[in-house]
DNA sequence: ATCGCGCCTTGATTTACATCAAATTATCGA
DNA sequence: TCGATAATTTGATGTAAATCAAGGCGCGAT
C-alpha cells in the first residue's frame, strides 16, 4: 500500500512542516507510526506520558476529562490536519486528558527525537511550533471566556458562527454527534436541544438532524437572549 | 540607582534564562525595559499588540477579561519571578485579555527581538520556551476542569490546598482582595464568603481576614460538599 | 477617639441550567 | 423490511449559585 511513502507526503503537507527541508522530512518520518483506530477506540488515557505528538491524518479523535464517577467533559474535537499532544510532550508530564476516536480515525504519530533535532536544525521551525502553541492556548483563553462570561446560548450562537466562518457556507454539518458537542459546549444534550429549538423557532437557524443553516449570519451574531434592560427611564 | 545592572541580574535569575550565556543576556538586556506601574494602573488593554513580554519584579498583575458591560473576570493573578505575554507576542494577535496592576509594581519589558535571537542561538532555551508556553496550557486545562466538573466549594478547597502546598505551611494569606479571588475562582464575592464561613464552621480551616490556617490538609482534600449517596440500600 | 468609606458578610429571593422521566425519531444489522 | 438500540426531543421538577438588599467591621485620615 506504500504507506512509508505516504507518510512523508502526509508530513511535508502539514502547515507545520511545509517549510522544512527535505531531510528534516526524512528525519522526522525514520520517527514516525502510522495508527489506526477504530470508532470508541481509547488512544491513551489520562495520566499517559507522550514521547511525540499525534496527527489526524482522516477521522476525528476527542480529547476529553474523565472524572472517576463517570462524567466526561469534552475539552476538544480533533480533525484531520490538526494535531494534539504537544504541549505534553514538551512538558514531560502526565497528560490531563483521555483521547478517544469518534469515528475511524488514522493519525501519523511524530516521535519527539525527530522534532527536537528540527527544532535544533532550523530555529524558523521552533518559532513555528512556539506559534502553534501560543495559538492553542490563545483557544483555551477563549474557551474560558465563553465558560465564565458567556450564557449557553451564547457558547452556542458563537459556536454555530465559527462553523459557518470556516465552511464559508452558511449551511453545515455538524461534527460530531449532539451529546458531544453539547460537552463541548459544557451543556446537558437536552440543553442543546431546547436551544436549537428556540433559535429555529426564532427564525435564526433551521436544524435538520446533524445538518443546521444559518439564516442570517449577522443577525444571529447579534441575537442576544438576556431581556435588554431599558436604556432610560421615564420620570 | 543601577538599573542596568540590575536588569542583567534579574534577568540572570528568572528560571527561563538562568543557563543563557552570558553575551545572551547582554543582548537580552539591551532591549529590555524597566516598567513601573502604580496600584490600579492598567499595562495594557484587550486587543494590543505585544513586541514582547513582561516579568514582575515585585507587585502583582492581573490578567481579566473585560466585557463592555463592565463585567470582569479575572483569568490569572502573576507575582514576582512569574511572565506573562509570551503567547500574544509570538502569536502575533491582539492580546484577549487586560493586564491591571493590583498593587505597586516592578516589571522588565523584554523585546521580542532579543528572544528571538536567543532561540536561533540556543535551541536548548527554545526548548525551555516550548516547555513553559507548555506548562501555561496545562494550567489552562486546569482551568477548564475545574470550571465544568467541580463545584464551587471543590474549585475554592483546590485553590486553598495549592497555596497552602506552594508555602509548605498550612497558614498562609490570600495572595489578593478576596474580590478578585473570587472572581479567578468563577465566583461571586457572596459565595465566596460564604463558603470559607461554611468551611470554617464544619472546622476545616480558620479564617482572619485574608489569612487563612488549613487545619487538617487530608481531611480538606478528601473534603466533599456533595451529599453522599448510600452505598447501598437496606432493603 | 470617631468619622468615613471600602471590603466583607449575611439573609431573602430569583434564575439559568441540570436532572429526572418518558416519548419520539434516527440508525443499522440481519 | 423489520426490529433493536442509540440519539434526540420534550415536559416536569429540582437546585446551585447569582442577584438584590441591607448591615457590620476594619482601617486609615483627621
Amino acid at each position: 500500500m506504500g504507506k512509508q511513502i505516504d507518510i512523508g507526503r502526509v508530513l511535508a503537507n502539514l502547515p507545520l512542516f511545509q517549510q522544512l527541508r527535505e531531510s528534516e522530512i526524512v528525519n522526522l518520518a525514520v520517527g514516525t507510526r502510522d495508527v489506526w483506530l477504530t470508532k470508541g477506540q481509547v488512544l491513551f488515557q489520562k495520566g499517559s506520558l507522550l514521547d511525540g505528538f499525534y496527527v489526524v491524518v482522516h477521522g476525528q479523535i476527542k480529547l476529553a476529562f474523565s472524572s472517576p464517577q463517570g462524567q466526561e467533559k469534552v475539552v476538544s474535537i480533533v480533525g484531520p490536519g490538526q494535531s494534539f499532544g504537544e504541549a505534553v510532550m514538551f512538558m514531560e508530564r502526565p497528560c490531563p486528558v483521555l483521547a478517544q476516536a469518534l469515528e475511524d480515525t488514522r493519525l501519523l504519530y511524530i516521535a519527539k527525537q525527530g522534532i527536537f533535532a528540527a527544532i535544533d536544525h532550523d530555529s524558523a521551525f521552533a518559532r513555528r511550533m512556539l506559534a502553534g502553541l501560543s495559538m492553542r492556548l490563545h483557544g483555551l483563553i477563549q474557551d474560558v471566556e465563553d465558560y465564565s462570561l458567556h450564557s449557553s446560548t451564547q457558547r452556542v450562537i458563537g459556536f454555530l458562527l465559527q462553523l459557518a466562518g470556516t465552511g464559508g457556507s452558511v449551511e453545515f454539518e455538524l461534527p460530531a454527534s449532539k451529546h458531544v458537542i453539547a460537552s463541548r459546549l459544557n451543556l446537558t444534550p437536552e440543553t442543546l436541544s431546547r436551544i436549537l429549538h428556540n433559535l429555529s423557532e426564532s427564525g435564526q437557524i433551521a436544524v435538520k438532524g446533524r445538518r443546521i443553516a444559518v439564516l442570517d449570519m449577522a443577525r444571529l451574531r447579534q441575537f442576544d437572549d438576556a431581556p435588554r434592560p431599558p436604556c432610560a427611564k421615564d420620570g
